[in-house]
DNA sequence: GAAAATCCGT
């Protein structure tokens, strides 16, 4: 009897032995079971395996991976609990089907701790611990990991191409670089395997090193395949470092590499982020040529690429062809469709989900935020604290955080506080960032003070968070104490401290001290001025009406003047009723940013401020005509959980008629005190 | 003589 290598061989095969009456050995089914298996005949290989007179642990071995290949584990583990004498093979096959199956990661840690005190008295091999190492990468459980570490060396499983390349990669994905790094090179010391090496260049690209990594991808080059170059793709795509990327997929081909699913994903996110639709558009057509299209990665990234590039028709149309719900197409539809402003689509894309994971969450509210719909954000913040699942993106935070921020609401922003120390997220330091700008710009700089103090580690951003917080508050004295207790311990200031700071000199008159500090910034930070830091000089010299030092200050600006600065000036005029030179301003002004509306209003306002009217309605009659989209400024009310808007010459609210009417009656009794005192005076 | 394990893509 021949061995049967093709399916049809097989088919063959089977067929002359049913007709020829002949019963197979026990050898030659196990082939043949597998033989279907392989090429997916679940249920040809379910009755060979059924109609076997006698069988073997093989068997039983390959039937079990038949039935784990077709990803049915219940049929698996009936059979597993049928099989007379479970061998190693048993045992590891059904912990790998557990272990990669989401949701079934404690069956398998079960087995695992099972096999040896079983009856069965199963060792556990090495398949077994690199299974094992798999499943603890996944879940990030370190110690596990380690435990498992200690246990190799122990039974000197350690040393295999298969055993380093599983370690490196769990100590990589549980965040212990070094060790991944011990590892290989104790591993390496006498041949380098490929797997290994491909391994820890992946987690180099992971930890960002992208120069250790490329060292090592070009070390013994020869043996590179291409898993190595797909790293190198990735690596680069997921450090920012798009070209490189794009340029190592071309260079893969050159070198006698074909492109695969991954491959492609790779460099269809480098495009993506890119927004580079022609070339986005190549991968499309070829990837639909070779038939990978329906690839889960292939497609989101094809989603993904139309809905960066803004073409949300497309995005649509390539969704609609995706069989199954995907996530992740449909968090970059909702984004796509939230940066054009049309939150009722991505709304709609976010109701269809069945399983929404954090990141979709995530990009709808941040839609509602980015989209200044901010009651829309915490409404569903709302229904997102009342969901079971436990898992968290900082983003989410940090923009909601952004969205009290600002509008300047408090209470929301402590809430969102309570929550993230109630569910004790692991404090993100761009998160707690978040939290302490919050508070200060919420008007709670006591709150935010407190926060900083309590704080273990704290970086330059949040000094600079923290000492702008200073500046707004009125608190200069706490804002030059914080800065220089920074620099004290070593910290240097940057650009965006220097902001902070001459604002703390500009509200409380510094002039002195705002110039040494601006000198200083030169002098002794090397930190080149840039247009925010002039404008508050400007500023700081308007205030302290030194409208003289204010022009000259102006003139040695070696920068081209801009709306912000010319803006700045402008203000500072109309604060020292400085016409003339408002008006030279203004002709520089409006020729830079004649279409921009908000200018005119605020030359009218200085105008209007010096009560000369007749320039006011120059001003305004230069404005009609031009689109005039200034964003209206509102005051707001909270009252319990509803904040309600006006603006000015405002009806529009339900209640309107009896906040009028309220109004009316304070202003009579405003008037009617007015008149008292005027005639107690007399 | 046969069965199980490692690295790359949202």
């Amino acid at each position: 009897m021949s061995l049967a290598r093709s399916l049809k061989d097989g088919l063959q095969f089977h067929a002359q032995v049913i007709k020829s009456g002949f019963t197979p050995t026990v050898f030659t089914s196990n082939q043949l079971i597998h033989l279907y298996s392989k090429n997916g005949l679940i249920r040809e290989a379910y009755r060979l395996f059924d109609e076997m007179p006698e069988r073997n642990v093989y068997s039983w071995n390959t039937v079990i991976n038949a039935y784990i290949k077709a990803q049915n584990l219940s049929n698996a583990q009936n059979l597993f609990d049928a099989v007379p004498e479970k061998d190693s093979v048993t045992y590891n096959s059904l912990i790998s089907g557990y272990a990669n199956r989401d949701g079934f990661e404690d069956r398998a840690v079960r087995l695992f701790l099972q096999m040896q005190n079983d009856c069965d008295g199963v060792r556990r091999d090495e398949f077994t611990l690199t299974t094992m190492l798999n499943l603890t990468a996944k879940l990030s459980a370190l110690s596990w990991g380690q435990q498992l570490h200690s246990f190799m060396l122990k039974t000197a499983n350690d040393l295999s191409g298969f055993a380093v390349s599983s370690l490196i990669d769990m100590y990589s994905k549980s965040g212990s670089f070094p060790d991944a790094w011990t590892v290989f090179e104790r591993g390496s010391s006498s041949a380098v395997d490929l797997v290994s090496k491909n391994a820890m260049v992946a987690a180099c690209c992971r930890e960002g090193k992208l120069d250790l990594a490329q060292n090592l991808f070009w070390s013994k080059h020869q043996m590179n395949d291409s898993v190595s170059w797909n790293t190198m793709i990735a690596g680069f795509a997921q450090n920012g470092q798009e070209e490189k990327a794009i340029e190592m997929f071309k260079c893969m081909a050159v070198e006698g590499f074909s492109w695969n699913e991954h491959s492609f994903a790779s460099v269809l996110s480098a495009f993506s982020s890119l927004k580079a639709l022609k070339m986005g558009k190549e991968i499309h057509s070829w990837v639909v040529k070779k038939g990978i299209d329906s690839n889960p990665f292939i497609s989101s990234g094809i989603v993904d690429l139309y809905s960066k590039c803004g073409n949300m028709n497309y995005a649509e149309f390539v969704y609609l062809k995706m069989k199954v719900e995907n996530s992740f197409a449909v968090t970059s539809m909702i984004v796509g469709y939230a940066a054009e402003g049309n939150m009722a689509e991505a709304r709609r894309l976010f109701d269809s989900l069945a399983d929404k994971n954090s990141v979709v969450w995530t990009a709808m509210i941040s839609g509602y935020v980015k989209t200044q719909q901010s009651d829309d954000a915490f409404e569903l913040f709302r229904q997102f604290m009342e969901r079971d699942a436990r898992d968290y993106d900082a983003l989410l935070f940090i923009n909601l955080l952004g969205a009290c921020t600002t509008q300047a609401i408090v209470d929301p922003g402590k809430q969102i506080h309570a929550y993230i120390m109630k569910v004790g997220i692991e404090i993100d330091e761009k998160v707690v960032t978040a939290v302490v700008d919050m508070y200060c710009k919420c008007g709670s700089i006591g709150y935010a003070e407190r926060i900083f103090q309590n704080l273990a580690s704290r970086d330059l951003i949040l000094h600079n968070v923290m000492i702008a917080g200073y500046a707004h508050h009125g608190y200069e004295y706490e804002a030059l104490q914080l800065f220089e207790e920074m620099v004290k311990r070593g910290l240097q200031p940057d650009a965006v401290t220097f902001v902070a700071i001459l604002s703390a000199c500009r509200h409380s008159g510094l002039v002195e001290v705002g110039e040494n500090y601006f000198s200083s910034m030169t002098e002794d930070y090397s930190i080149l001025p840039e247009r925010d830091h002039y404008a508050c000089m400007i500023d700081l010299y308007g205030r302290a009406n030194q409208l003289e030092k204010a022009t000259v200050f102006m003139d040695k600006i070696p920068m081209e003047l801009d709306a912000i600065i010319l803006g700045t000036f402008i203000n500072a005029c109309k604060m020292n009723r400085n016409v003339k030179l408002a008006n030279d301003a203004e002709e520089k002004l409006l020729k830079i940013e004649g279409d921009n509306g908000a200018r005119y209003v605020q030359l009218a306002g200085a105008y209007a401020s010096e009560g000369r009217w007749d320039e006011m309605g120059r001003i305004m009659k230069k404005m009609r005509g031009k689109e005039l989209r200034k964003h209206t400024g509102c005051s707001w009310l909270q009252v319990g959980n509803r904040r309600h808007t006006f603006i000015s010459n405002d009806r529009s609210h339900s209640e309107t008629e009896a906040v009028h009417a309220m109004l009316d009656c304070l202003i009579q009794e405003l008037v009617a005190s007015i008149h008292d005192e005027e005639e107690l005076s007399q």
